[in-house]
RNA sequence: GCCCAUGUAGCUCAGUGGUAGAGCACUCCCUUGGUAAGGGAGAGGCCACGUGUUCAAUCCACGUCAUGGGCACCA
């Protein structure tokens, strides 16, 4: 005899066990049709989940985004159905959601083709249309595993035979296809009516690349088309600001075969990336930073010493002199930084020690991971190494943390999250130690009310990290910043300062870099502001144009006052029309455009237009270099 | 590194078993025009690279390289 509890706080009372499904329909007929799935104290469960004691139930409708999550699970599950009625002996495997979507990995003797995929996807209307009720059933889970090895499910039956053998396990069932599954799913595939497969890739079997690779399909489902239509939408404006596109239209970098992962950087986009550097440099000084520079090539012992070769040896590029001197290429710049520090004798007066190093660094990344500027094999890092003492450490860590956030805000990126992974199994030093160096970096963090994410032994071998993670448009999320302590590198190179006693000691040295990867935060920022760059970063503030040839001489003039006053700008007096200059210079995002015709010569004014087509009317110089100034100085987001 | 797709003019792309086309950009000419494309002419390509099949390959086959989408990787 079950009371029922709605979240409204309302008690329905029944006479018998009833299903989810019947309670819908006692509220009323609507919310019976529009019920998905629902939830009983917290766990999700089917339409036709029995309840037969006092319970807390939620009815969860496409509103709800359990509700959609739901509907992409059951769409992975169509697409299953589908797959298995056209190509029958492919194999089933596993159909998770993931982020406006779902995909599902099948074995198959050959890869699926796009025309393949439109199959799929019609089958799945047709599958959709007609209905077919979707029911869960509870088998022994030794039942299940010989079920599907009988039906030639050599990777279901491999799943379920990891569920521990006195478990039951649910399927579920919708016409002739049945997979395993923990649910809940959709009462019926008339559900399932808006959704499209998006493009097959492989995937390793059990994400490892020592297996088999499968097919996979990747599909976006949602609850109303409009949905849909937004989400492709979106996926539309962000190819338009993909980095590699808008690089190359606003003629910042290329890449040639030649220099896979390598960029190589015009004017522009140099001016940008020097911008970028520039402003670190102020940032850092302010902040009692000194910048040195170390070697780029360096002998194989060194690397031996810092236990790169051993550990790092795939990813490294070496060359090789006419003498047989094996040198590599650094791939990062610690090494370096602990000889500068190992050179000459350090007193504790000297610590903390803030190195900085724009340091460029080699890495032979995999050729499948290289992506534009976020992925290279060559690359800048604002790095710097802090050598300080263990009383420092908190203290030295709480400055870079806020060091980092205000740099973030200056580029207007809210959305960072922070990861700490501390210690993990496979390390060296003492519990203690540890202890105190994940201790530094919480605290630090809690101390600022900064909320993180724990990655419990995720650390790396020689100490633990915060790692900066910012998303970019498209939603994909890169790592930026991150900040280290680390054991292994001062031990190595038996570093140490002189002590207030004379006794020797080991200076801790803490690792970070800000942007991370320049090259990386380029794009990132290419991307985040679709191109249209704040002033203080456009590579070109202005470009002055004249009407006509009679102008010519003003214009020049109006260029060099500006260029005096610090300000990149250049003269457009190509025999075009003034419309035709306009739409050019606009669609390559200049922040501003000065125009001069007969009348602004006369009067030593320019007309001035601001990016996105604002005209600002008449000005003299002198009140645009004040504009500029303050734009500038505030570092203003563009319009 | 693995799977799939792609590679034709500076850019975006069309095309064919008989060694190639468009638009934009570029150069020159006309035009001197007031806030998002004025008109005309011209130049420009070893059709990614290599090896095969063929009388003949940009096109077919194989291999290599690069790019794109994923996977794996990302101290």
């Amino acid at each position: 005899m079950p009371n029922i509890t709605l979240p409204d706080g309302s008690v329905r009372s029944f006479e018998q066990p009833v299903t989810v499904g019947e309670v819908a329909a006692s509220i009323g007929a609507g919310l019976a049709k529009a019920a998905l799935a629902g939830r009983v104290g917290g766990r999700l469960v089917d339409l036709s989940h029995r309840i037969d004691s006092d319970a807390e139930l939620a009815i969860i409708t496409d509103k709800a985004p359990e509700g959609i999550d739901v509907i992409r699970h059951s769409t992975a599950h169509l697409l299953a159905h589908a797959v298995k009625e056209l190509f029958p002996d492919a194999q089933v495997t596993i159909g998770p959601v993931i982020e406006n979507g779902f995909y599902y990995d099948f074995a198959y003797k050959r890869p699926f083709t796009p025309e393949d995929l439109e199959k799929i996807e019609q089958r799945m209307a047709e599958l959709a249309r007609r209905d077919i009720p979707v029911a869960r059933e509870v088998w022994a889970r030794d039942r299940a595993v010989a079920f599907f090895k009988e039906q030639g499910e050599h990777y279901k039956a491999e799943i379920i035979a990891s569920i521990p053998s006195d478990e039951d396990v649910s399927l579920y069932r919708q016409g002739d296809f049945i997979d395993l599954c923990r649910g809940p799913h959709v009462p019926s595939t008339a559900k399932l009516k808006v959704f499209k497969l998006m493009k097959v890739a492989g995937a390793y079997w059990r994400g490892d690349s020592k297996n088999e690779m499968l097919q996979r399909i990747y599909g976006t489902a949602w609850a109303k088309k409009d949905e849909l239509d937004g989400y492709l939408h979106m996926l539309e404006e962000a190819e338009k600001r993909d980095h590699r596109k808008l690089g190359q239209q606003l003629d910042f970098f290329h890449f040639q075969d030649e220099a896979p992962g390598s960029v190589f950087w015009h004017p522009k986009g140099w001016r940008l990336f020097q911008s970028l550097i520039n402003y670190m440099r102020d940032q850092q000084e302010a902040a009692g930073y000194v910048e040195v520079n170390t070697p780029d090539v360096m002998d194989r012992g060194l690397w031996e010493t810092s236990g790169h070769w051993q550990n790092y040896r795939q990813n490294m590029f070496t060359t090789q002199t006419e003498d047989e001197r094996v040198f590599a290429l650094k791939p990062m710049n610690c090494p370096g930084a602990v000889s500068m520090f190992a050179q000459g004798l350090k007193s504790y007066r000297d610590l903390p020690l803030r190195m900085a190093e724009f340091g460029k660094v080699h890495r032979y990344e995999p050729s499948g991971a290289l992506h534009g500027l976020l992925r290279v094999r060559h690359f800048t890092q604002d790095d710097a190494h802090i050598f300080c003492t263990e009383e420092q450490m908190e203290q030295e860590c709480k400055d870079v943390v806020a060091l980092i956030l205000d740099i973030y805000k200056d580029f207007g990126f809210d959305n960072v999250r922070i990861k700490l992974s501390t210690r993990p199994d496979n390390r060296i030093g003492t519990d203690e130690t540890w202890d105190k160096l994940e201790g530094a970096l919480a605290a630090a963090l809690d101390h600022m009310g900064m909320a993180y994410e724990l990655f419990p032994g995720e650390g790396a071998f020689y100490g633990p990290k915060l790692e900066f993670v910012l998303r970019d448009t498209i939603g994909r999320d890169w790592q930026c910043g991150t900040l280290q302590v680390d054991m292994n590198l001062p031990e190595r190179f038996d570093i140490n300062y002189v002590a207030e006693d004379n006794s020797r000691r080991r200076p801790v040295m803490l690792h970070r870099a800000l942007f991370g990867s320049l090259e990386r935060f380029t794009g990132i920022l290419i991307e985040h502001y679709a191109g249209a760059l704040p002033l203080w970063l456009a590579p070109q503030h202005a470009v002055v144009m004249n009407i006509s040839d009679g102008q010519a001489g003003y214009v020049k003039e109006v260029v060099g006052q500006l260029r005096q006053a610090g300000f990149r700008v250049d003269a457009d007096l190509r025999n075009e029309k003034i419309n035709y200059k306009i739409r050019e210079h606009s669609v390559h995002k200049l922040p501003y455009l000065l125009v001069v015709g007969e009348k602004e010569k006369a009067e030593g004014m320019v007309a001035v237009r601001a990016r996105g087509g604002q005209d600002l009317g008449q000005m003299t110089l002198e009140s645009l270099i004040g504009r500029w100034r303050r734009e500038v100085e505030a570092k203003a987001a563009p319009v």
